[in-house]
DNA sequence: TCGCATCCATGCCATGCGGTTATGCTTTGC
DNA sequence: GCAAAGCATAACCGCATGGCATGGATGCGA
């Protein structure tokens, strides 16, 4: 029964009885303490009223025509203080997360993007606000997606291509808040002195007797789907996650092969190479993935404003 | 403007919204936290909704059909422990002063009810309520109610005698609480072998022509005003204000006095004298002076209650 | 001793906070 | 594909909470 009593009090004590008990101790009477509240007066006195009807606990007696605190009201007085202190401590702490003093931001992105788009998001954030902390982890879109739902991650730069069979945006991302930032177009690397490289753009089908060297398993699936809106089915020499490797093989003539925009730039352009944009002007579209009502998380919205600034140029 | 925001954002604090992200944090779900609350789920939705429309700090974020906190929210439910365990103590303090497990009265009392009023009084209160503290000062009723009203004692039992001048419990206890609780008989002490000792009762007019042995200043204008009523001017031979040294003066034949029976209950019983109720059955009332609502106070009540006991004795 | 200023209590009223129930939507698991 | 789980929304409502006006008691000073 005595614990149940001081659950009972817990929950009937209110911040508005001790802010007002807190001001009373400090200025000695009611009158004061709404002013010091910014309330009127009558306020103050049944605010102090109901919490006495409440909890049946007294705190205040008159005396003369003032009040002075009970035993109990100094007690709440002097603990007071320590829950003033503890709820500032949060408000400070809230305060910096929402001015952007502070906060965190753990970011996924896949490995094309770590060498341009992800060092010049971080580069840019840190900029605008220095006091954000972000933490990066490279992964392929399937596994940023798990990340960001498991709470491991806050935000997930992934792609997609058109017509993607596993849409990481579709069936896996169910449950989160999909934004498309941007599309990033799909180059042809050919080997320098590639016959249809005498041409600004090049058609698939002009390459479709060559061998070719493959990506990723989404990538290479993406492959078989142009290729065949060209009508032709490719033939696959090698495949590589390595875009350097990509463009030391196509370099050396072993094969052509398709590259995003962002593993080109990743690198110094290899002097064997010619980049050439297809006819089709493919794309594959960038995307941000994050928990549904991310954006409303000061540093999450910081690091979405910065990658559209980003990705902008 | 940080430090504005700061404290703007904890006066948005509510312990409401501290509660609920507490029990968030502890269960991870709106339903299991508004279950763990005692209310309904839409109560701890619209609660949540309201704090961040307020202070527009996100507190959770959606993933799938559950929710998760914010970087805020779990910096808030960090903090929110700290806040629980403040109020817990303080409740904790509160419930033990209303249950009288703690507490502390301070008595101040005039110097006859020293020896028999107040420690039957400490005692019957002791027995009952051990965890309350008592504190007793002797003081004669003007010092007693001053010492009520400067906060240096929560209950003074004083005296007044009827008609009584300065009555304390007139002009100099207004904004205080005063209640009468009992009347003490008025005494007259004779030597032994006094011939107005013969009767069982003695009109004081029977001893007019005796010399008196006056005691305190306020008890001599008592005897001053009994005399004129019974038709005499007392001829005061000697003062003191102590009972003992009243009796053996009595005793020795050096003249009659009139002694509360508080006062004489005080010692044991001189051989040498004999005590008659007056004529009049004259008495002096006994009164409890509080500041206004003091007996709102547990151990403020306990000891008004004990001592009614006592008194009844 | 008689105003006058001070301080708290009370009555009345408007507002909106904070709760309920009912219901719908999305996701997830079988 | 359907049922269950989990949250959001809408409609409604009680009363806590604050304001203003006023009254009563006290204390101070002329």
């Amino acid at each position: 029964m005595s614990d149940a009593s001081i659950e009972g009090l817990a929950a009937a004590l209110d911040l508005q009885t001790v802010r007002v008990v807190r001001q009373i101790a400090e200025h000695g009477s009611l009158t004061a303490a709404a002013e010091a509240l910014g309330y009127s007066q009558p306020a103050v006195s049944q605010q102090l009223r109901r919490f006495e009807e409440r909890t049946g606990i007294a705190l205040v007696e008159r005396v003369g025509r003032g009040i002075r605190l009970t035993q109990s009201g100094r007690v709440l007085a002097r603990h007071a203080n320590a829950v003033a202190t503890a709820l500032e401590a949060a408000a400070g702490e809230l305060a910096e997360i929402r001015g952007l003093r502070a906060g965190r931001v753990r970011l996924v992105a896949f490995p094309s993007a770590s060498a341009t788009l992800v060092p010049r998001l971080i580069a840019a954030l840190g900029a605008a606000h220095p006091g954000v902390a972000v933490t990066y982890v490279e992964a392929e879109p399937p596994e940023a997606v798990a990340a960001v739902r498991a709470d491991r991650a806050d935000l997930a730069i992934t792609f997609s291509y058109p017509g993607d069979r596993d849409d990481p945006h579709r069936a896996s991302a169910r449950g989160l808040d999909v934004r498309a930032f941007g599309e990033e177009p799909i180059r042809l690397v050919l080997p320098a002195g590639h016959p249809a490289a005498a041409s600004d753009v090049v058609d698939l089908s002009a390459v479709g007797d060559d061998p070719w060297i493959a990506g990723c398993p989404r990538c290479r699936g993406h492959l078989l789907e142009l290729a065949a809106a060209a009508g032709f089915t490719p033939r696959i020499a090698f495949e590589t996650d390595n875009f350097v490797a990509v463009e030391g093989m196509v370099a050396q003539g072993l094969g052509v092969a398709l590259l995003p925009d962002l593993a080109l730039a990743a690198s110094p352009r290899h002097p064997g190479i010619v980049i050439r944009p297809t006819a089709r002007a493919d794309v594959r579209s960038l995307h941000l993935v994050t928990a549904r009502g991310a954006e409303r998380v000061p540093a999450v919205a910081a690091t979405i404003a910065a990658l559209e600034s980003v990705a902008a140029t």
